[in-house]
RNA sequence: GGGGCGGUAGCUCAGUCGGUCAGAGCAGAGGACUCAUAAUCCUUGGGUCGUGGGUUCGAGCCCCACCCGCCCUACCA
């Protein structure tokens, strides 16, 4: 058994979130810590919402409320999509919290103690009016190249050039319209080429260990090439202040340092409300402080590589005193670096990105009011964006549903439910058992070790179309015996057995589709007479603040937590004989395939 | 400009070390069956594996060039 850490990308709280965001990130990080969790795996799920930064004032602004309100409102909206979703945390918290805010500063201080925080003076854009920093792609103006009008600050769209705000012509910002000034700033820069060898190293192993994706490790190796130290902090009022800075009350952390330490300040905040407050360590210490064998996941969208493959390392490698400055730990004693940073890429929305502003969106939110959650699980592991952007269509969607997740295995549970209900009312013993039937038993044994080792290598949609080729066994084996025809009293005995054996072969899929499918499975489970919860779902719990007077001042906030100890283990658990069986209600709700005409219009709406 | 990824049956995609690799699912066609949400089961796929070269006894799989699509390029997060 082996302590997991499974750190999820943070979503950002400027606005609710779409599939898009769950597909790369959401699901499958759930469908690893369910997994690993059933394999017998002490599991530590955390993440939470990202709320600081240029684009939530902005957001906020134009919405005349305050960065903290806007903040508040949208933390709560993904909350409920995630936990709707069941995306099983052990917490999801905030950005925001004064815990957050406490960790942050020790890291930074550690960091800069050790050596790689050190200060520079640059050219920045600011706007007059706020004294805020007005990120490059806040500016636009003529394109010196090309003419073009409407260039932004990093690059033009028109002729693809790479530019710099200065050199635009006419500079204006895309927030209000004023002209940018430009001024020289002092900032805090991670100085990663003093890090670079550490890292550089650590990505060998890690490439050596031959477990992360290869277009991941190849990114990863790439972007160290090109290694200069990093700002982190910037000229803006919304944001944890700076230790050292705090009478300069327009300097705050940025978010390179600031949302990915998130996964270790959740750590130690789920610590701390279970009252065990150094508990965090045994996902996070090197033994033999920490835990034996502790592994931890990084799962994020292919945007988000640089932040898991670099500047996270790399501060957890500063604060542990290992670069090429030396140093010592602060009080967290030395930190593990990631195991493997698992990176989706890309979900597209009929054919073209998602793009809130044109209206090129799906939210969660929206999904979820219309259909069930595990169908949108199914997809997104069946045809998710796991090693190559992948497009979402209403058509598939329909279509997957219909004839994978309802003809397939909810047909399969359905009918196998109903020939118990009608002939015994029970599951009924085995009589006797015949080699077909030893066969379809084998077989779907062998599912926990095919598709168990698929989930563990982050093969999710090749893990769950083995147990969609399982259940279709099941059903082939529904076929090959006939029990409908089994009339006669003389005929009772094999009856018995082969809807025994079926019982057996769909409480084993329902175990292979649990990770995937986990509210289904509890519908299964309950069809068959099974007490209680099978697979534990979050639940949403509002709580205090811990160190109110240390961070944004959220006051009372919605977590995401929940108790998964009673997770079933993976593997087969004799059915119980005996066990009442009802005429079933069917587990998936089959669509009308005019949703998709549906979907399209509010599309183009 | 530089870096990366992809282009395989109508659709979505598998193809690990080059030699049963030309495949799966879905859709379509035909058939069987009726326990089940008209579900299930069986049969049925000849697609220049983006294009043109090259290496090799042999290449979707290796090399080169080109075409097309997408992503990244570090002050969006």
């Amino acid at each position: 058994m082996s302590k997991v850490l499974s750190a999820v990308a943070w979503p950002y709280a400027n606005g609710p979130r779409h599939i898009g965001h769950v597909a790369g990130f959401g699901v499958p990080s759930d469908v690893f810590s369910r997994y690993m969790r059933m394999a017998g795996h002490d599991v530590l799920m955390v993440s939470g919402t990202d709320e600081h930064g240029t684009p939530i004032l902005v957001a906020a602004d134009k919405e005349g409320v305050s960065a903290r309100e806007l903040a508040d409102k949208n933390n709560t909206v993904i909350v409920q999509d995630l936990v709707d979703l069941g995306l099983s945390y052990d917490l999801f918290t905030r950005t925001t919290t004064g815990n957050h805010y406490n960790v942050v500063r020790e890291m930074f201080r550690t960091v800069h103690g050790n050596g790689y925080m050190v200060e520079q003076t640059t050219l920045s854009a600011i706007s007059p009016s706020t004294g805020r920093t007005l990120p490059d792609r806040y500016i636009e103006g003529t394109c010196p190249i090309c003419g073009y009008t409407e260039a932004r600050g990093d690059q033009c769209d028109n002729c693809g050039n790479q530019l710099d705000p200065t050199d635009l012509k006419e500079p204006r910002s895309k927030i209000n319209g004023e002209t940018p000034e430009f001024v020289e700033t002092q900032h805090f820069f991670l100085d990663l080429p003093a890090l670079a060898e550490a890292l550089g190293e650590w990505l060998d192993d890690r490439e050596a260990s031959g477990t992360w994706r290869p277009n991941v490790i190849k990114f990863s190796k790439n972007i160290l090439e090109d290694i200069r130290p990093r700002a982190m902090t910037r000229d803006i009022d919304w944001g944890i202040p700076v230790p050292g800075w705090e009478d300069q009350p327009t300097k705050r952390l940025y978010v390179w340092f600031d949302a990915v330490i998130g996964y270790l300040s959740a750590s130690i905040e789920w610590a701390r409300r279970l009252g065990d407050a150094d508990r965090w360590r045994e996902w996070w210490n090197p033994a033999p402080h920490g835990g034996e064998d502790a592994l931890s996941y990084y799962f994020m969208g292919k945007d988000n590589i640089v932040f898991h493959s670099q500047i996270w390392p790399a501060e957890l490698l500063a604060y542990d005193g290992r670069g090429d400055r030396g140093g010592e730990p602060g009080e967290y004693g030395a930190l593990n670096l990631p195991t493997e940073v698992v990176s989706s890429e890309f979900l597209t929305m009929e054919g073209k990105q998602f793009s809130s502003s044109r209206g090129v969106v799906i939210f969660v939110h929206d999904v979820l009011a219309r259909y069930q959650p595990d169908a949108l699980r199914y997809f997104i592991s069946a045809a998710g964006p796991e090693t190559s952007d992948s497009d979402f269509t209403w058509a598939e969607f329909v279509q997957r549903t219909n004839s994978e997740l309802v003809a397939g295995w909810g047909n399969l549970v359905n009918r196998t439910a109903n020939m118990i209900a009608k002939n015994f009312g029970e599951v009924p013993a085995a009589v006797a058992l015949e080699p077909v039937d030893e066969e379809v038993l084998a077989a779907v044994a062998a599912g926990f070790e095919t598709v168990g080792d698929l989930i563990g290598r982050h093969r999710q949609r090749a893990a769950i179309a083995e147990a969609m080729r399982v259940v279709g066994e099941v059903n082939r084996y529904l076929t090959a015996t006939e029990p409908y025809k089994m009339k006669g009293d003389d005929q009772r005995d094999r009856l018995a057995t082969v809807l025994h054996v079926a019982a057996q072969c769909v409480l084993d899929c329902n175990v292979l589709l649990a990770p995937f499918l986990p509210h289904s499975s509890n519908k299964v489970w309950a069809t068959f007479g099974g007490e209680g919860e099978f697979m534990p779902m979050p639940r949403i719990e509002h709580v205090q603040d811990l160190d109110p007077d240390d961070g944004a001042g959220i006051g009372t906030y919605p977590i995401i937590t929940g108790e998964y100890s009673g997770t079933p283990r993976w593997g087969r658990r004799p059915v119980e004989v005996g066990t009442t069986v009802e005429k079933p209600t069917p587990i998936f709700t089959k669509l009308d395939p005019s949703v998709v005409d549906e979907e399209l219009e509010r599309l183009g709406r």
